[in-house]
DNA sequence: CGGGAATACTAGGATTCTAG
DNA sequence: CTAGAATCCTAGTATTCCCG
């Protein structure tokens, strides 16, 4: 391997020109260190690069074939450095982004399509899971920045927090809701602990922890059993069992905004106040942001408060 | 043909970088 | 911090080209 790649930069530009004067002028430097550096590099690879013509220099096999493997570099390393520059001026590259899975699905594609008509220099990597996913994946820069749900984050164990930075974007509220059918059937307004616990359940996940978390928080009750019916793997899933009457679950309110302003889907209240699950934006604490970063976050958090997710 | 301009090379010294 | 390596500079030399 060569010593200093800083010599093939020299070789290119006195091939290009054809003399080692005209390379100093380019290069900012003297005449001599162009011709030194051009004999360094000779020695390096044991082989002559130019033949000596008393005024000129003629390439040599071996220089031409170098020089065959160098241009292509020199010129895919302007038009790199032009772009690094450029994304300083105006976004562009690749946003590598973490979300939680359902407000992912639900939100990102709609907002990276609007963010593309206004920048269509940037493209993206979603990455969608959950925080235990997602932090790592920032801590190690494989993504630029990720969207969690700090409800879930603070039930979890996370052993170095304070090396994020934490911005709250939104809140989202969690409700146990159930089909209209299903409410005027099983639940006839009695919305006490004895009753809704023996209501059959459709759960996210296996642990039915949504489940749990609800009743914790409205009856203070941890340790219950419930009877879980169907147990599913998506949010969209849960809400479809929830309008087929198949039983009651918990989603994110806005999820379901429409089923309920048509009647479709009835919310389950209790005295106790409403579950508020923050999403917030989450950075490595000491990172700098890029142009692009800063650009798309402001524009994400704008159109995400503006939707008003309690609507 | 002779002299000036252009170019490449070398020697020696100053400066900068790097590893220990 | 320091010694040695690497790099660059200046000064000077050699060669060739070009024009009067």
């Amino acid at each position: 391997m060569l010593q200093n790649l800083g010599r093939l930069k020299v070789f290119y530009h006195v091939f290009s020109k054809g003399s080692v004067l005209s390379a100093s002028k380019i290069l900012h430097v003297s005449q001599s260190a162009v011709s030194q550096s051009l004999q360094k590099l000779e020695e390096e690879i044991q082989s002559q690069l130019f033949t000596r013509m008393h005024k000129r220099l003629v390439p040599t096999a071996a220089g031409e074939r170098l020089f065959a493997v160098v241009h292509p570099f020199m010129q895919e390393l302007a038009g790199c450095l032009k772009n690094i520059k450029q994304s300083r001026e105006k976004p562009f590259g690749e946003l590598r982004i973490g979300a939680p899975v359902e407000f992912g699905k639900a939100y990102f594609p709609g907002m990276v399509a609007r963010f593309r008509e206004q920048y269509p220099e940037v493209t993206f990597y979603l990455k969608l899971g959950n925080p235990a996913t997602l932090l790592p994946l920032v801590e190690t820069g494989q993504i630029d920045f990720a969207f969690v749900d700090l409800f879930l984050t603070q039930n979890q164990f996370f052993a170095n927090l304070d090396i994020y930075h934490f911005s709250p974007v939104v809140d989202e509220e969690i409700i146990l809701a159930c089909s209209k059918r299903y409410y005027e059937k099983q639940i006839k307004s009695d919305h006490s602990f004895s009753h809704l616990k023996s209501q059959q359940f459709i759960a996210y996940r296996h642990n039915a922890q949504d489940v749990k978390n609800w009743f914790k928080h409205h009856f203070n009750k941890g340790n219950v059993k419930y009877d879980v019916v169907l147990v599913v793997d998506s949010q969209q899933a849960l809400i479809s069992a929830v309008k087929h009457h198949a039983g009651v679950g918990i989603v994110a309110s806005h999820l379901v905004a429409k089923e309920m302003k048509e009647g479709l889907i009835v919310p389950i209240h209790t005295p106790k106040p409403k579950i508020i699950n923050q999403i917030s934006l989450v950075l490595l604490q000491d990172k700098v942001p890029t142009l692009t970063e800063k650009i798309f976050q402001k524009f994400l958090i704008e159109k995400i408060q503006s939707m008003n997710l309690f609507s």
